[in-house]
DNA sequence: CACCATACGGAACACTTGTTCCGGATGTCA
DNA sequence: TGACATCCGGAACAAGTGTTCCGTATGGTG
């Protein structure tokens, strides 16, 4: 990315420019969240507007660089999460970090969905993959036992970026973060077998 | 509520108006969520900008006099709940039903939370009462034992306030979220003591 | 019916947003 | 160093927002 669009070198400046945009953009974002105006990137970046747009044709363009950029980070360390062996850990890790990383940047909860993401776009790609590691991931953990073997990749899906969701908006407050996953997590586990004959689990009274 | 600041009868015209822009309100945060404009609902009441800030002095005011109007109708639904007498019924339907009209009227997941939502306003005290009636449900729920004990209101009201969110949002679609939901409340449920005498749970591999 | 406090409508204001545009500055290369 | 393509800054534009204001209309009353 230190090109032109016809492969001619940037000029020195604009390439210093540009690396201003994306840190201030990193930033900010991870200061607003999605709602992060071109204004606020601007003058964290000490450039004019006029220098962003050079440099990114459109806000969408500006952030969907960096979540992509992100998920990209995230599904590197996915994998070698899995390669490590464990795949409970790995799984469980995993979602934990995406919504560590949530927390933090308050911009990926959209990419997981897929929400108002293009088809052609740079983001959809790499959420492609990032979906893609997950279902793997899902399908060797419920192989061991580790998940229940009726969690689905959608109910998955939903519940996960809903935990982003939250804590972007900072619904969830960082101490009540681990406990809420810990909760969530015990969900995606295999039931054990109650000794009760018949009926639905925990529709009873009577201890 | 059809009276003056000073005890006077409204009249009749006014009184017919305040009822439209509360329908139309209602109709419009339906439709387009908290971020709904007074224009939208200036134009679906048939009504002028002018009309709407007589009734209410700001936006804040007129979209908390409804949300407080749909909390207070959930606690009621869930007092009823509760008095059926199985409390474990009780607390899952309630959560449901929560839910459930977190995607009809996309308005409540704020509530939840108490996210800016200030002491001295109307909201704060129903909201107030709906926690209570949670905790109250939670309680009973757990002494029975369709609860597990070791949940705490802090992590149910951020998984609920998620859940209600995201499905505002529209991240979950109709179709995936009972499956969300279930597998959710079961993450609720008392674990079973399993017979492996050691180590956390749903961390072994070998099946 | 006539009066007037009450209520209405919507233009206008102040502000924020994303994006465009262009005069002027600046890096690069002969 | 000079020349010029490249790049920059920020004013300006268009569209949207919540809110205020005031001339006009109207329901209730004597």
């Amino acid at each position: 990315m230190t090109e032109d669009a016809a492969g001619r070198p940037l000029r020195a400046d604009a390439r210093r420019n540009r690396a201003r945009v994306l840190e201030a953009a990193e930033t900010v974002l991870a200061r607003d969240g999605l709602s992060a105006s071109m204004r606020a990137v601007a003058e964290e970046a000490g450039v004019g507007l006029g220098t962003i747009y050079r440099h990114f044709p459109t806000q969408e363009a500006l952030y969907q660089a960096i979540i992509a950029d992100r998920l990209r980070k995230l599904v590197t360390e996915g994998e070698t999460l899995l390669a490590a062996g464990d795949i409970a850990r790995a799984f469980f890790g995993f979602l934990t970090r995406i919504v560590e990383v949530s927390a933090e940047k308050r911009t990926l909860s959209d990419a997981l969905t897929g929400a108002g993401v293009d088809v052609k776009d740079g983001t959809s790609d790499i959420a492609r993959d990032m979906r893609a590691l997950i279902e793997t991931m899902l399908t060797r953990a419920q192989r061991e036992g580790a998940v229940r073997d009726d969690l689905r990749m959608p109910e998955l899906l939903a519940l996960l970026a809903a935990a982003c969701t939250a804590v972007e908006r900072g619904q969830w407050q960082a101490h009540v973060a681990p406990r809420a996953l810990a909760v969530l997590f015990d969900g995606f586990r295999p039931r054990v077998r109650r000794d009760v004959p018949e009926g639905e689990q925990g529709a009873h009274p009577e201890p």
